[in-house]
DNA sequence: ATGTCACATGTTATGTGA
């Protein structure tokens, strides 16, 4: 099962690059962020055209996830996180969608940006990580075969950034966000592209802005955290470079993994 | 610090989110 990870960027803008790359890439499951559509603005016949039948959780202008399978009907489990106990933040942005797929259970993840960092919005994306750490601890001790798919926002570590200091303040690589990062790894989850790749550069994503993608100056956002009954059957994986080179790319690349089931 | 991109409001630009 190759299951891929995408934050698209508005899936109507690049609607002609989603088709291309799930031709040439073939993905059995796909997690989607960023869609940035309303729920009835979701291009499903356009993509059931190419085999791809969905389940999606819009939102006007900004966030939106879904999860594609080929040939498949995604069986939706959830469209948001729980409220957590602490929970004064009621989430009414879509940022979590969770199915089924093949007896595999797939999520996709639009974790809060952050920035400005410190501010509203770092609380915000703190506070949103509990929740997903609390409902990933039940996923865990379900015992099911789980792919944690999506944009995470976070940087792991410092190998997962180019060389700077000009984003010593940005909430993607902040301690208390990676802390986060870990405490979810440490309930026992393996990061797939780390375990495949265990060292040099794996970005994902590159800023539209000051030639970052011409300077090879990238990121990595975007991740597969795989419960322990999936990890010893993940065979292969890697980033699909060469769509972020397209025209009217999203600043993402899709990301992808193998199962071997 | 900044040179991108897209959306919304409702313009001949400006604010915002990423």
């Amino acid at each position: 099962m190759k299951v891929a990870t995408l934050n698209i960027n508005n899936i109507n803008k690049r609607l002609d690059n989603l088709l291309a790359w799930l031709a040439k890439a073939q993905p059995d499951v796909v997690s989607l962020q960023e869609l940035k559509a309303e729920q009835e603005a979701f291009p499903v016949d356009a993509l059931r055209t190419i085999g791809y039948e969905a389940v999606w959780q819009g939102e006007r202008s900004w966030n939106g996830v879904a999860i594609l399978a080929r040939n498949h009907v995604p069986v939706l489990t959830c469209t948001s996180l729980p409220e957590n106990s602490a929970g004064h933040y009621p989430d009414h942005q879509a940022r979590y969608i969770e199915a089924a797929v093949q007896g595999v259970l797939i999520t996709s993840i639009y974790l809060p940006n952050g920035n400005p960092q410190p501010g509203p919005k770092f609380n915000y994306k703190l506070a949103w990580f509990e929740r997903l750490i609390a409902h990933a601890a039940k996923l865990m001790a379900s015992g099911a075969p789980v792919v944690l798919a999506g944009d995470y926002n976070v940087v792991p570590t410092p190998q997962d950034i180019y060389p700077t200091r000009s984003l010593d303040n940005n909430a993607l690589i902040q301690p208390e966000s990676r802390q986060a990062f870990a405490r979810l790894l440490a309930q026992g989850w393996t990061d797939a592209m780390r375990k495949l790749h265990p060292t040099g550069p794996l970005w994902t994503f590159w800023d539209y802005k000051f030639e970052r993608w011409q300077k090879d100056k990238g990121m990595r956002l975007d991740h597969f955290l795989l419960s322990p009954n999936l990890s010893a059957h993940l065979v292969d994986g890697g980033v699909d470079r060469w769509a972020r080179g397209q025209e009217n790319a999203s600043d993402h690349a899709p990301t992808w993994i193998t199962l071997d089931l």
